[in-house]
DNA sequence: CTAGGGTTAG
């Protein structure tokens, strides 16, 4: 039963809010439709539908008046709740009451919000009257539950009715639908609409403007509507850094996120989840840090998704123990959050601490999906822990009814690769009832590279290029197969393939950052103004790790690069740049760096080097996957 | 009617 309610009501009372009440209706009981509306009026939503619930149940029919009902469909508006719209609704068909065009509408929005369409198309097709707020509510929830075209048809006909009577709401909604059919000229039409009818100076109508131009892949024509407007609120802002997020451009989201603070304007809890997601893609660590300062010091720092994207964050550049503790600290978590940990445990090699907190999560009742399986068996399949992997991988559609995807075949082909099965993983592969996907085969070819298996590497290459035939990478894995076992024949033959089909290598590059500015390196880069000491500090890395056991060994395996590159082994952009960085960063520093590329075996041993006799931590994202250089070893447990 | 923007994997 409900707490009493004294504090509220006196608090209702003193704002107003709570007039002359329970003396005029009595026709049940102490006044329960004053209780009911007063417990809607305190947001305790739940409490007001059981009330009317066991109300309904002993009393049979009680007379409930207009007030009720609306405060009543206002409890289920707020907590979605379907079967209280299927109870307040038939209690009020039954009772008579009197649907005036508010009350309509208001049970219209109550359909729309439980996302009961069909019932809610049915209502509008038969009211008697409509109004804008009829048109809006049901063109709303048919946007807002994806149907995009039924949203177009009714706009249409509501168009026909009459014209003028098409608001600013409505073109929101409407470019809103454009957005989410990714169509820019319907989005065109109805922005010079809008211009005409004068409309374009509206906040939401030009905010929906840039999320439009910006799904439909113009970043240009979002940036000008942002432009325009005369007044940039905290959306508009947030939509506009979205837009370039969404594209890629995380340097011009990063400068926006500055300009927007110079601007004064409010950032909230979205600004920040962009923000720390575009510095995971640019692992910048000073700027994530000063945006999670900022998080915390406007109160977003218990937000579920900021705080995961910093755990996202964190962990994916080295600092598994920050977003520990991040994690830890949230109030609520939900499975992204678990996933986001368990997926960093995970890459950082330590997979039997993964396998702990999938059973945690698991034990405090948070539902994994398909991304925690992911997440679980490729932090197994890292840490070579092949029977616990195989365990889960058979209990998760046995015991949780999560059917395995694609994914966590190609997942378990590379665990059982990783272990020289190679047989095992193509039977697999072979045998899975997904129908192979390249990233199956791909798992099977890299498993092949590393075991040198000639026939079958070239089978599954073969397979990728009839899939993928544009796709660079996949020649040059077999080229690299074919290379490193001294098949010059074959590998030139790669070659001429690859010169036929007019496939050039992009000359790979390796950015590190330091103190917030970005440096880029190529093969043999000579562009740095510290191209000397960088050059001279190499030379003197290579001595040093020399006497721990450093041999060249260029011949094994080349990198995804120009052939040209091979002979350059000790320049590739990647040792370029850890050189710079060991001369411009206090010692123990860790430091992080992005490769375009796979990163070569040379290049892995090196590094491995590196972090023991340097004692640094290294941090470093490839094109195929992560690696964490500490102390001698590597979190992807030398293979890639 | 109170709109518009965000997090995990690939």
């Amino acid at each position: 039963m409900p707490r009493p309610l004294e504090k509220e009501e006196k608090d209702l009372k003193e704002s107003g809010h709570l007039a002359e009440r329970d003396s005029e209706k009595s026709n049940l009981g102490p006044g329960i439709c004053g209780q009911i509306e007063k417990l809607v009026l305190c947001k305790r939503y739940n409490e007001a539908l059981e009330l009317f619930e066991i109300v309904e149940c002993e009393g049979g029919d009680f007379d409930v008046n207009v007030d009720t009902y609306d405060a009543l469909v206002g409890a289920c508006i707020a907590l979605r709740s379907i079967r209280g719209v299927k109870r307040v609704f038939s209690h009020m068909v039954n009772s008579g009451v009197d649907f005036d065009l508010y009350m309509m509408n208001r049970v219209l929005l109550m359909h729309v919000r439980c996302r009961m369409m069909i019932d809610a198309r049915q209502l509008f097709e038969d009211m008697p009257e409509r109004n804008l707020v009829s048109w809006n509510t049901i063109i709303g929830g048919l946007v807002d539950s994806g149907d995009y075209l039924d949203a177009f048809s009714l706009f249409l006909m509501m168009w026909e009715e009459d014209s003028d009577d098409v608001g600013s709401r409505t073109f929101a909604t409407m470019v809103r639908a454009s957005a989410g059919l990714e169509l820019i000229s319907p989005g065109q039409q109805l922005h010079s609409c809008a211009l005409k009818m004068g409309l374009s100076g509206d906040v939401f109508v030009s905010c929906a403007l840039i999320d439009m131009y910006s799904k439909c892949g113009s970043i240009e024509d979002a940036k000008f509507v942002f432009d325009m407007m005369p007044e940039k609120t905290t959306v508009a802002w947030n939509s506009v850094i979205a837009g370039y997020a969404l594209h890629g451009y995380s340097e011009e989201a990063l400068s926006m996120y500055y300009e927007m603070q110079d601007s004064g304007v409010k950032m909230d809890h979205f600004t920040y989840s962009m923000i720390i997601r575009v510095c995971t893609r640019l692992a910048s660590l000073p700027h994530a840090k000063q945006a999670h300062a900022g998080l915390i010091r406007n109160g977003f720092g218990s937000d579920v998704v900021a705080s995961t994207a910093l755990v996202d964050f964190y962990s994916k550049w080295g600092r598994i123990g920050d977003a520990r503790n991040v994690f830890d600290r949230m109030p609520q978590k939900n499975v992204i959050s678990w996933n986001a940990l368990i997926s960093g445990y995970g890459n950082h090699g330590r997979g039997a601490e993964a396998v702990d907190l999938f059973q945690q999560m698991v034990r405090q009742g948070m539902v994994p999906n398909h991304i925690t399986f992911l997440a679980v068996l490729s932090a197994c399949c890292y840490s070579g822990l092949s029977d616990r992997g195989w365990e889960i991988f058979e209990s998760m559609s046995r015991d949780y009814k999560v059917k395995p995807r694609a994914m966590h075949y190609a997942c378990m082909v590379e665990l059982l690769g990783r272990e020289g099965l190679l047989d095992e993983a193509f039977s697999l592969l072979r045998d899975s009832p997904i129908k192979p996907t390249i990233n199956m085969w791909a798992a099977l070819l890299t498993a092949c590279r590393v075991h040198k298996n000639l026939e079958l590497g070239k089978y599954a290459a073969e397979k990728l290029y009839g899939m993928e035939p544009e796709k660079l990478s996949n020649y040059v894995v077999l080229l690299n197969i074919y290379s490193s076992s001294g098949k010059l024949q074959e590998a030139a033959e790669v070659l001429r393939t690859l010169r036929r089909k007019g496939l050039r290598m992009l000359p790979a590059c390796t950015w590190i950052e330091i103190k917030k500015q970005q440096y880029v390196f190529f093969t043999g880069d000579k562009s740095h103004p510290q191209t000397k000491e960088i050059y001279d500090n190499l030379e003197e890395v290579k001595l040093q790790i020399s006497k721990h056991g450093y041999l060249p060994h260029g011949n094994n395996l080349l990198p995804d690069v120009d052939e040209r590159e091979e002979s350059m082994l000790l320049h590739h952009s990647e040792k370029l740049a850890i050189s710079f960085g060991l001369i411009s960063t206090p010692s123990s520093t860790p430091l992080q760096l992005v490769q375009s590329h796979r990163i070569c075996n040379d290049c892995h041993n090196a590094i491995k080097l590196i972090s023991t006799v340097y004692q640094r931590e290294i941090v470093f994202r490839d094109g195929s996957r992560f690696h964490h250089f500490k102390d001698g070893h590597c979190s992807c447990g030398d293979y890639w």
